[in-house]
DNA sequence: ATCTAAATTGTTATAGTATATCAAGCCTTA
DNA sequence: TAAGGCTTGATATACTATAACAATTTAGAT
């Protein structure tokens, strides 16, 4: 499966895979997909854009899914944790995984302009763990947040 | 100049040496280190760890430098402009540059357990800016921050 | 020297992001 | 069906950051 960068693509199936990886997941794993959990999964499936927290409570708070801040941040918990979502440091927002259930340190590339972001997989630069591994540094994390202009916001034509 | 890394140094070189840098920037360059910038430089240069923005208030305002939070963050807005400080993204924190003045896109570690970063250079990786290449992706600015633990904290004999 | 324009700081208010805490409900399973 | 654990509801609060405008300082021009 490779990822449809910043093109049109065929955008439906891209949410129904995902909810359906995310759904066969959590059965797998005996994980407990709750209503909230996966609305809100459905929500930041439904565009390729990072979301901030309060965007989205606010639809569920709109749908009577639930209005205090804690109902959105658990459920990011849930999905972050399983690896269906993934935090946007640089914007403090969210954005649903290209392929829920594996465990990847993924790269983003964030256009600034139109807030929509790409997942590049493929463990990010063996720079890091080799300076890593000269200082001693074990790593745990990595974030790696390209910001920029996707190529149709760099030519509004 | 090498980083000394999670070693132990003389931090007071650190210091001296990253005041001295910043200040002859400004002066070759026409800017004003007024003393909330440089206080505010000064204390993030005192550790190489990461600090809030409010930790730093704190600090400037028992020392009556100013006690209201548009005042550290216009000076960490400087700072960062003209590449003495970084701001850690994953922390919502900052730290002091190793090299003030030179235009940079900065790699970190960042030990979870003492906070200590340390900052790496040379550009990170080719494949970002690969894969942007082949998306069409114009890259502005890239965040890379690697959490895990330091070698002290890895072993705490 | 003095005026003026620009940059910096002071101050108040508010926006935006995130978590602690405890009570209530529900599901499992033994 | 009782007990324990996980999930949700709800309140409060902590933490991070910026908008807006007034007051002050600074640098440069005349």
């Amino acid at each position: 499966m490779t990822s449809p960068g910043f093109q049109a693509h065929d955008h439906a199936r891209c949410v129904s895979d995902g909810m359906e990886a995310a759904l066969s997941y959590c059965e797998k794993n005996g994980l407990k997909f709750t209503p909230v959990r996966q609305r809100v999964f459905e929500i930041l499936l439904s565009e390729h854009k990072a979301m901030g927290a309060y965007d989205i409570l606010e639809i569920l708070a709109k749908e009577g899914m639930g209005s205090q801040p804690p109902v959105v941040y658990r459920a990011l918990d849930f999905l972050g944790t399983h690896g269906f979502v993934h935090k946007i440091e640089k914007l403090n927002a969210f954005v649903a995984c290209d392929h829920p259930g594996l465990d990847h340190d993924p790269a983003f590339m964030i256009c600034r302009s139109c807030t929509k972001v790409v997942e590049m997989d493929g463990s990010p630069s063996s720079e890091i763990s080799n300076a890593a591994q000269d200082l001693g540094f074990e790593v745990e994390a990595v974030v790696v947040e390209a910001e920029g202009l996707c190529p149709t916001c760099q030519d509004p034509s």
